[in-house]
DNA sequence: GTTGAGCGTT
């Protein structure tokens, strides 16, 4: 009986550093940029390993430089996984890079305030 | 001319 649960061995949702990975997805956080990194910069170096549909570095509005992270959108989780394990611990513009699997998280979705439209329990002011 | 772990609109 050779028959393994191969499912959870070649299921990369099984196969993290330990259990301490967040869920995969397609959108991947990189960290550890260097000062100088632009968008480009990253596109052009991720999109060796995939599909890159969106970069998206943050700028800090004071100082406008670079905070020194970013996000890489791939269009398949396959290729963020791959481009993850390629790039993640390699140096980048003189600086080691910091990729990881980047949260559920969209511009909104921090702060969202339910209102039930059928709520009659003295929640409607001045509606 | 600076700094260095992180998780999103600069």
């Amino acid at each position: 009986m050779f028959i393994i649960r191969r499912s959870l061995l070649i299921n990369p949702a099984f196969s993290w550093r330990g259990f301490c990975s967040p869920p995969i997805n397609n959108k991947l956080f990189v960290g550890g940029l260097s000062w100088s990194v632009d968008e480009k910069s990253l596109k052009d170096a991720f999109s060796s390993y995939g599909e890159v549909t969106e970069v998206r570095i943050m700028y800090d509005k004071d100082t406008g430089r670079t905070r020194g992270f970013g996000f890489v959108h791939f269009s398949k989780a396959d290729e963020a996984q791959c481009a993850k394990d390629a790039m993640d611990g390699k140096a980048f513009l003189g600086r080691p890079l910091r990729i990881s699997f980047a949260l559920d998280k969209v511009r909104g979705a921090s702060v969202v305030v339910p209102r039930f439209s059928s709520v009659g329990d003295a929640a409607e002011r001045d509606n």
